[in-house]
DNA sequence: TTGGAACTACGAATTTTTTCGTAGAAACTT
DNA sequence: AAGTTTCTACGAAAAAATTCGTAGTTCCAA
C-alpha cells in the first residue's frame, strides 16, 4: 500500500522523529516551539512564533498513530512515539506527488530549478557530477 | 510582498492558466474534468475520475481573483481570466518551502533524490552538465 | 497524605479548503 | 416572445486539518 500522505503537521513531527529517534511527546513539542530547532517550517521568522499547545501534539500524534505513521512503547505511563515511515520512503512519494502538482510532472524542470537557486558548494557538484555519470553509465548497459 | 501560496485546487487552476494562457471559468472545468490533459494530479487514477462541478470552479477562481493570484477580464458576461503570478515565480516559492518542510532545507538532497528517482534522457543530463558547469565558473569568479 | 505537575484520552470548537445549490441576468433557439 | 442554456455572485454546507479544554490518572515532592 501507498504511504498515506502526512498532513504538513504530521510531516513536522516526522521529521523531529527522523532526526531525534523515538521521543515523547513532551520532547516533540518543546522541540516545536524551541524557535531554533524549529527554524525552517511553516511557523516560522516574523512575528511572535505563536506556541503550539501542548495537546494539540499530543493529538496530532494520536491521529498519526491511528494511520500507522508512527509507533509507540506503551510501557509505563509516558509513551515513546517513533516513526513508521522512513524517511527516505515519505520524500520520495512527496517528492513525486509535488513534481506533479508543480512542475507537471518534469522532474528535470524541478531539479534544474533547485540547482539554479541553491548555492551549490564544490563538493555538492562534484556529488551531483558523479552520479550523473553513474546514470549515463547504467543509461548504456540498459539495452542488455 | 510574497507570493501567497496557493492552494492544491488554486494551484491546479493556474497550471492549467499558464499552460493554456488566458482562459474562461468553463475552460478550465472542461480542462480539469478532462481525463487526457488532466493527467498528472491529485485527481487522479483508479476510480470513478469523480467530476468537479462548475460552480465549484468558479468559486475557486472567485476566491484566486480576491487573492491576486488572476486578473480578469470583465467585458461581456463571460470573464476571461489570466494567471497574475508568473509559474516560475511561484514554482521557486513552493519549491523553498517543500524542500524546508520535506528535506530540511537541503536543495542538495532534494536534487539527488530526484536524479536518483527519475529516469533522466541523456540530453537532460547534458543539460545538467551545462548548468553545473556554470555555476562552477561563477563560483571561482565570486571572490572578485 | 495531600497538592500540584505531567500524561493520556477524547470530544468538540476553530480554521481552512473544497464543493455546491440557488438566484438573477444575459444570450441563444425556435 | 417563451423557454432553455450559460454566466456570475453569493451563501452556506461539507470535508479536512488544527487547536484546545476538560476529565481522569499516575507520579512526585513537601
Amino acid at each position: 500500500m501507498a504511504i498515506s500522505k502526512p498532513t504538513e503537521s504530521e510531516l513536522e513531527v516526522l521529521q523531529i522523529l527522523w532526526e531525534s529517534g523515538p521521543s515523547t511527546v513532551r520532547q516533540v513539542n518543546d522541540h516545536l516551539n524551541d524557535p531554533q530547532t524549529t527554524a525552517r517550517s511553516s511557523r516560522r521568522s516574523t512575528g511572535t512564533p505563536r506556541e503550539v499547545g501542548y495537546t494539540t501534539t499530543l493529538k496530532i500524534m494520536q491521529i498519526m498513530f491511528e494511520k500507522g505513521l508512527v509507533s509507540r512503547d506503551e510501557d509505563g505511563r509516558t509513551h515513546i512515539y517513533t516513526a513508521a515511515v522512513s524517511e527516505q520512503d515519505t520524500q520520495s512519494a512527496l517528492l513525486q506527488q509535488f513534481v506533479d502538482a508543480t512542475y507537471r510532472g518534469s522532474a528535470m524542470k524541478l531539479v534544474m530549478q533547485a540547482l539554479g537557486n541553491h548555492d551549490a558548494s564544490p563538493a555538492e557538484i562534484d556529488e551531483i557530477k558523479t552520479l550523473l555519470a553513474q546514470l549515463e553509465q547504467n543509461q548504456s548497459n540498459d539495452d542488455a
